[in-house]
DNA sequence: AATGAAAGCGGACCACGGTCCGTTTCGACC
DNA sequence: GGTCGAAACGGACCGTGGTCCGCTTTCATT
């Protein structure tokens, strides 16, 4: 008799087949995002391209957001990886208000250029979401930290991050902000939450 | 000969058998949302329940959300008229920083008790709901103003607001954060903006 | 290699948002 | 009251995300 009984935060191995089917099925979701973009890219094809049955999917996938959740992550773990140990000033080595300037200009570029694959994978509270979600804040806060900057530094994480947040973006994009006036203004924002 | 090449901006007056419909689509659109929740009002019902067809609704309202943009502006045009003639320190009387902090926390009950419904309305990108959002940057940007804050105060609106969003606020909601938390850090972030 | 059961599979099926177009209703003009 | 064009109507229809359940595959054990 060995463990009847569940054990908490056993990994659960997966099987091989099923290992396979999801790379096909990111491989295809990756595929067909860079080539049709994100709003053309049904789940049907995806299975279809794929060569599995669309209950594959979303048993692997959760939905329709946490496939593309999936597919973003590609890209931003590779941001995030820039980040922590990328060249300055995004990544260490520049003084704290320069890396968090520059942070923010690469969250608003990033943010811009993958605004499409963003808006399908939110929504999703998947703890792949929401890590990627909070490790925004845990950096950003680290380098309030570092300006010394005193009050709830998590709070004023979350308020500096959210005027980059796509959705917001897009609104400003339509009333025929500038990309340059954004940036110019959440640079401003910093500065007076940094205070001077 | 009269009028051969369409007028700019003639008010093109409703049928009356298409006022009644309307009437009766928000009607039931309005009891519905109250009774089940948003939710779990689809277009059919509210169809059925008006006692119209499927297409009349589209075409009144272009889409589920301008629906639900209708619904919930019933009770944000008076919102709206409580911010611009209500009484202190929401409405005018009260000096500018205790006008705006009220604003913002009165924004933010109504985003966290609305929630559902805010999100079931929001995307649209109808000038109704356009409308709604730039209301909230105005008011802020003539606050601001009066407290003699430089700057693009339109950019700074806009930062001040964001934090306010439902989206945002669930998802510290969902981070155990609680409200009175929530409220004083925007107070915070407030002050810095303004300059202590 | 045989076996058994759990994990995985897949595609028929459903609900809902949204469209389309033949039919009905309105109301301006005679 | 009759006529007629335009506007509005409504429900059959479609595409898509998501579910369900009977069948298949994997793999630990022997």
């Amino acid at each position: 008799m060995t463990n009847l009984l569940p054990m908490a935060d056993e990994p659960a191995p997966e099987r091989s087949d099923a290992a396979r089917n999801r790379q096909a099925i990111l491989a295809a979701a990756l595929e067909l995002v860079r080539t049709r973009g994100v709003d053309c890219v049904t789940m049907d094809t995806v299975a279809s391209v794929a060569g599995v049955g669309k209950g594959t999917l979303f048993r692997r996938f959760e939905s329709r957001e946490g496939l593309m959740a999936a597919v973003l992550n590609e890209s931003e773990a590779a941001w995030q990886a820039d980040v922590i140990s990328g060249p300055p000033p995004l990544g260490p080595g520049a003084p704290p208000l320069e890396r968090l300037l520059a942070f923010g200009h690469s969250r608003l570029r990033t943010n811009v250029t993958h605004g499409a694959l963003i808006k399908a994978a939110t929504g999703d509270s998947s703890a792949r979401s929401r890590a990627a979600a909070s490790f925004a804040v845990m950096h950003v806060r680290h380098l309030l930290s570092e300006l010394r900057v005193t009050g709830d530094l998590v709070l004023l994480s979350i308020a500096v991050l959210a005027p980059l947040d796509i959705v917001v973006i897009e609104q400003q994009q339509r009333d025929n902000i500038s990309l340059e006036r954004i940036e110019a203004g959440w640079d401003d924002l910093v500065r007076r939450v940094v205070g001077c």
